[in-house]
DNA sequence: CACCTTATATGCTTATAGCATATATGCAAT
DNA sequence: ATTGCATATATGCTATAAGCATATAAGGTG
């Protein structure tokens, strides 16, 4: 009924040392498929949903965007591996981090049968800016979701100054998935905390909301179901430098106590 | 958060014939994780969720009762080869079908390492009744969900007799999955038509909820809330063969014209 | 034809979301 | 210090939907 990954498309615009690489390439010597995991750590800043992307260092698709990704080991689980692969491209650990869908077109990556099990990951945006990769270098890009209701298609990512990223192999597929994935989910699950420091105003929670449901919510309305959820505790502890009366600031329970 | 695969465990009673296949078997010629499918072909009798099992012809874990399941072509989607392994395995084919979770623990398989790409299929009684298997042959299981509220552990699969099957593999954590999802889904996509013909009472609409949810439902509630929602719409048509007052029969619309 | 069982319709009650209004409060400009 | 601003927080009204009970309809069975 839903296939995400209906849209992917094998990449055909290739330059002359990219198609040298894959006429060199000795695609015989894989005579199974190889499994990957690929993650999309996802936070919130100014109203929207962003991404971190790594540049490809290595053919195929050099220089091009991608979502931190890599081989899985033989003795590796798939949440070891995508654990390992956020640590050593992102330099974050300790994310939650969850499996998402497993692509597995047949020409999703030119050299040879790559499945890839993709997961998603959650930072508040603190965190996320003073990250570090431990190889290569990472850029933000912010989601634009094309405005077709409930999201699932492939989604655009735009830099600092609006200009769309180019994405290597069915990565934007993998980050349309993952758009549609956290709508679902904040609808009974407590996602936006994840998202979010220790602290928090509850207006803060809201644009949370908002920006991964991609509409306007009722104030109250989300305010009275949030606090009544019991899954919000108050601190006492209020905002500060903000030029307004400051809220007061709520953490997260896991045991719902009421 | 959540971990599905965390209560897998290695088979560890094996009998002498399946010791000595392992201890001859050569993992060495197997470098790289292998990807199969599983599909989990669901239907719904006796106000019980039921699954499809097939008898492993051969080691590992010859004798027991799994999923249908096989290895992914080279050339071959994953969507592809859960309909072809459904279609061999079961003689099903055109089922609602779905990629559910990929399950790639280390030791999930006493051979090599294997990483299974998790499908489910919806199915309506009649026709899982009448389906013959192109290989092997299939047996029924009831569904037994232990009373954890939510489910997501493994479940038990009983014979028609009540005395419990012994799934291979994690299989059991397969279908602990499954339901999870199923009762997920239940709240906001009506999966409850493709496990039902294409007519049907309400009142069989609502048992089919209440064998996926594992609880009652208020029946004035469903009939509204369902007939409100324009996804299903009346035939003029009646049950017949009931000893009671035949109730209308109803289909379901995909596009819902209110 | 009486009676059984279930279908279907209607009204009452309760919970919740959406919405509007009123008051509180920290900060900044005057 | 006072006033105004922007937002927080509280309260009440209304529309909607769910839970529940009751009444009536209608086919099958003896």
């Amino acid at each position: 009924m839903s296939d995400p990954t209906k849209k992917s498309k094998p990449s055909s615009a290739a330059n002359a040392e990219e198609r040298a690489f894959l006429a060199a390439y000795d695609a015989a010597a894989f005579p199974h498929p190889s499994v990957a995991v690929d993650v999309a750590v996802m936070s919130v800043a100014d109203g929207a949903l962003h991404t971190l992307l790594v540049q490809r260092g290595d053919h195929p698709q050099k220089g091009r965007l991608a979502l931190p990704g890599g081989f899985v080991g033989v003795k590796e689980s798939l949440d070891a591996a995508a654990a390992r692969v956020l640590a050593i491209k992102t330099g974050l650990r300790d994310l939650f981090l969850e499996q998402l869908y497993t692509f597995g077109d047949v020409g999703r990556d030119p050299r040879t049968r790559v499945i890839t099990v993709a997961y998603y990951a959650l930072v508040d945006r603190a965190r996320v800016l003073r990250a570090r990769p431990e190889q290569g270098a990472m850029v933000f890009a912010r989601i634009d979701v094309p405005w077709k209701g409930e999201a699932g298609g492939p989604v655009r990512a735009l830099d600092a100054e609006g200009r769309e990223l180019p994405l290597a192999f069915d990565h934007a597929d993998i980050l349309g998935v993952v758009v549609k994935r956290l709508r679902g989910k904040l609808g009974y699950v407590p996602i936006g905390y994840e998202l979010l420091p220790r602290r928090f105003a509850l207006r803060q929670l809201q644009e949370i909301h908002e920006a991964v449901l991609g509409r306007k919510l009722n104030k109250d309305s989300f305010r009275r179901s949030v606090v009544a959820s019991g899954l919000v505790a108050p601190t006492r502890e209020l905002e500060h430098d903000v030029p307004y009366r400051p809220a007061e600031l709520y953490r997260y329970v896991r045991s719902k106590s009421r």
